[in-house]
DNA sequence: TCAGTCAAGCTGTCGC
DNA sequence: GCGACAGCTTGACTGA
């Protein structure tokens, strides 16, 4: 575990606390968030102490306990699919690093791995599509810029509209309904 | 109930 | 052949 967790660690509970108690005060939030953010902090503290073990000698618990085995058998005898959900903190420190570089070496690949406690093929797996969000994301606002000049050319007409909505349709993702004014994309 | 999200699955390619 | 990658799809899960 890197030195750098700790001190995110530390302001990710102090963040869901604060989170917390306001939203209790404002009556705002529900029961369902209320647990949520319990959650949150409940694992935020399971890493600090990691952090700390961590710091102490050197080696983590490689077991995983947001990717534990969970699938079942189906009916037809199928084995059900299970989607591991990663903690906020995992995704956090992978967002970090991801940030840092977008590929990772065999043992840094590993490091980080046992850090999280995610097996190496879950950091690959994140790496892997994370990239692949990126450069959709990439592709989508340069597909926006030419609309945006084909606009101001008198170019877009109908059939640059369709192509357009044709491209973005199937992606949702792509498109942030966070900001102020609606939609907007990535 | 349904649309959105995202980890994992699948397929083809590339470098060694 | 193996492992890692890109590109895309699938399916479990979630919130409105």
């Amino acid at each position: 575990m890197s030195e750098a967790v700790k001190p995110l660690t530390s302001f990710l509970i102090e963040d869901i606390l604060s989170i917390k108690e306001s939203t209790r005060l404002n009556g705002k939030c529900s029961t369902q968030k209320m647990e949520r953010c319990s959650q949150w902090k409940e694992e935020s503290e399971e890493l600090e102490q990691l952090c700390q073990q961590d710091m102490m000698f050197g080696s983590l618990d490689t077991s995983c306990p947001s990717t534990s085995d969970s699938s079942t058998l189906t009916s037809a005898g199928k084995q059900k699919r299970s989607r591991a959900a990663f903690t906020h903190l995992q995704v956090l420190e992978l967002e970090k690093k991801f940030n840092h570089q977008r590929y990772l070496s065999a043992p840094e690949r590993a490091h980080l791995a046992s850090t999280l406690r995610l097996t190496e093929t879950q950091v690959k797996i994140w790496f892997q599509n994370r990239r692949y969000k990126t450069k959709r994301k990439q592709q989508t606002s340069e597909l926006c810029k030419d609309m945006y000049k084909s606009d101001r050319l008198g170019l877009r007409d109908d059939l640059v509209r369709a192509s357009l909505l044709s491209s973005l349709h199937y992606r949702p993702y792509l498109w942030d309904f966070s900001g102020p004014w609606g939609p907007t994309l990535w």
